[in-house]
RNA sequence: CGGGGUGUAGCGUAGCCCGGUUAUCGCGCCGCGUUUGGGACGCGGAGGUCGCAGGUUCGAAUCCUGCCACCCCGACCA
């Protein structure tokens, strides 16, 4: 059994120990914790109920914009991983790489085991950091002619990333996600699939998430190794830190050309084929965490909560537990009929206290008492997890107040996670008021950009803030480099970023 | 991999500088009873190779050396 006391009620949200605020959060809202194996973590199964939420919406999603899924092998034999040099180069720092295929008994120490030397492989086999490599290698088997085009997948599978640094579910060394890889006959196509899938994600973050994204491009020093142009959605934290919550990348013909994936037109001439691929991760369940939660713990939106409401049955007698239990059980029909999903917790070992406080941390957005004033006069406690507040309506009312409520907590969830977003983005036109916003209040700062490289890593180096994107939809404007002075044509987003 | 910090029961900790009975306290856990509309209370109980390995000493959680793990900051990154 997890420990729930003070919980809660320790979680103090100051941005100095935003970190340790967070990491708190998350074991003790039973989501997730460390592993013993260095830099992974552990889902625990509240917090891959929320993953699961997530990946059916995605899912139905992309079957929607006419994606299939497959499943493609978790080795990459190092040839084909260095095939496409930028995506090597830019992934070879952080590979696990396998190089032997068996153990055996050591005999210097009894009982262990140790790699067996003469078990080295032939070629070694990196653990996908990313799939392009493999997929490529197999598509180039799959596409002959204009008529196999385009090829739209995507694949759930685990990679692995040997990162310095980790942090449960923003950067752990192996992660779970989603990666979608396509195929094209026209450079357009691709670029549209791009684009599409951007939108997708947007629309997945903003209406099933709650949590406003910015659209934009990347730039190219930010950008995927081995794309051409990469899309991405940038969300903002509640401690004044970006987060790249989704990215789909038009990779150009680098990776055709690599692997070799040619095809015939519908004029009789060879061509490479135009590709894309793209990806969300668990890392969106820290976006989740730090965009919505507060000092009582997790606030789940209504759509991605693995049980929108729980009934608590408050007795003193066994008696008394009986009729509040058919009661509950009348409710959960009546909510079930409309597709609201419903738990009772009839635990014997909680008093409803600590049962209040559980389902607070784990976010749970509705919350029916039922006691034995109820049963008198015919009503239910209600009580919103988002607002905190209560009231007590009548038993009838019950199924068509909790289902408009859901919709009512689900928006007002995106409408004040949007309202600081706007209230922490804010426009800098010198390097001063630049630097002082970054310092002070955080958030996301809209300042000109003269396009160089050399600006864009000067103010890395002296604020820390990165080019989180160039705003899809921003208005034109010419102004002068907030760094350089140079002219610029729009403002692009800066923030320090997770 | 560089800088800083921390390892004592399931969790959080006191003790360490200045070595000395049976290692402190809270939560959690187990039993019994009373409780149950916001994290219950009483009584009783279980639980520890003090991160690991050496060393110094009559004696080490405490001092020394080495190693390991974790956390934070950097570099890197979904």
């Amino acid at each position: 059994m997890p420990n729930y006391n003070n919980m809660g009620k320790n979680l103090t949200k100051r941005a100095e120990d935003y970190s340790k605020w967070y990491n708190e959060l998350v074991v003790k809202a039973d989501l997730a914790e460390n592993s013993a194996v260095r830099g992974c973590m552990v889902i625990k199964p509240y917090g891959y109920a929320i993953w699961e939420k997530m990946q059916a919406e995605l899912d139905r999603m992309f079957k929607e914009t006419g994606h299939q899924n497959a499943y493609f092998p978790l080795f990459v034999p190092k040839s084909l991983f260095e095939a496409e040099e930028k995506n090597a180069e830019g992934f070879a720092k952080e590979c696990a790489v396998v190089t032997h295929y068996r153990l055996e008994n050591d005999p210097d120490k009894q009982g262990k085991l140790r790699v067996d030397p003469k078990a080295k492989l032939e070629e070694e086999l990196v653990v996908r950091p990313t799939s392009e490599a493999v997929i490529w290698n197999t598509y180039k088997n799959w596409i002959q002619s204009y008529r196999d085009l385009p090829i739209l997948i995507n694949q759930w599978a685990n990679v692995v990333r040997w990162e310095m640094r980790t942090r449960l579910f923003l950067r752990t060394a192996e992660f779970l996600w989603q990666e979608g890889h396509t195929a094209h006959a026209t450079k357009q196509e691709a670029l549209e699939e791009a684009r599409q899938i951007n939108q997708v994600y947007t629309d997945f973050a903003q209406n099933f998430m709650a949590i406003p994204v910015i659209q934009g491009t990347k730039t190219e020093s930010e950008r995927f190794a081995g794309a051409e142009q990469t899309y991405c959605i940038e969300a903002l934290m509640q401690d004044g830190k970006a987060l790249q919550a989704g990215t789909s990348h038009f990779l150009g013909q680098n990776f055709a050309e690599a692997f070799d994936v040619k095809f015939m037109t519908s004029e009789g001439s060879q061509e490479y084929v135009w590709a894309t691929s793209w990806g969300v991760s668990t890392r969106l369940m820290g976006a989740l965490i730090m965009t919505h939660s507060d000092d009582q713990g997790l606030v789940l939106p209504p759509n991605l909560a693995p049980y929108q409401v729980v009934i608590v049955p408050i007795y003193k007698s066994d008696i008394q537990l009986r009729d509040i239990s058919s009661v509950a059980d009348s409710v959960m029909k009546s909510l079930t009929a409309r597709g609201i999903s419903v738990k009772y917790d009839n635990r014997t070992t909680q008093r409803p206290g600590a049962k209040f406080a559980q389902h607070e941390l784990q976010g749970v957005p509705l919350r029916i008492a039922i006691g034995p004033k109820d049963l008198e006069n015919g009503t239910v406690e209600l009580a919103r997890r988002d607002t905190l507040t209560k009231e007590t309506i009548n038993l009838e009312q019950i199924a068509s107040k909790t289902e408009q409520l859901i919709s009512e907590i689900q928006k007002a969830l995106y409408a004040n996670a949007l309202d600081f977003r706007d209230k922490h983005m804010t426009p800098a036109d010198n390097f001063e008021d630049f630097k002082n916003i970054l310092e002070s209040k955080g958030g996301f700062v809209l300042a000109h950009w003269d396009g160089t490289l050399e600006t864009e890593q000067k103010i890395k180096e002296l604020t820390k803030a990165t080019i989180r994107c160039i705003p899809m939809n921003a208005p034109s404007e010419v102004g002068k480099c907030v760094f350089s002075g140079a002219l610029s044509k729009r403002r692009v987003l800066f923030a320090k970023a997770y």
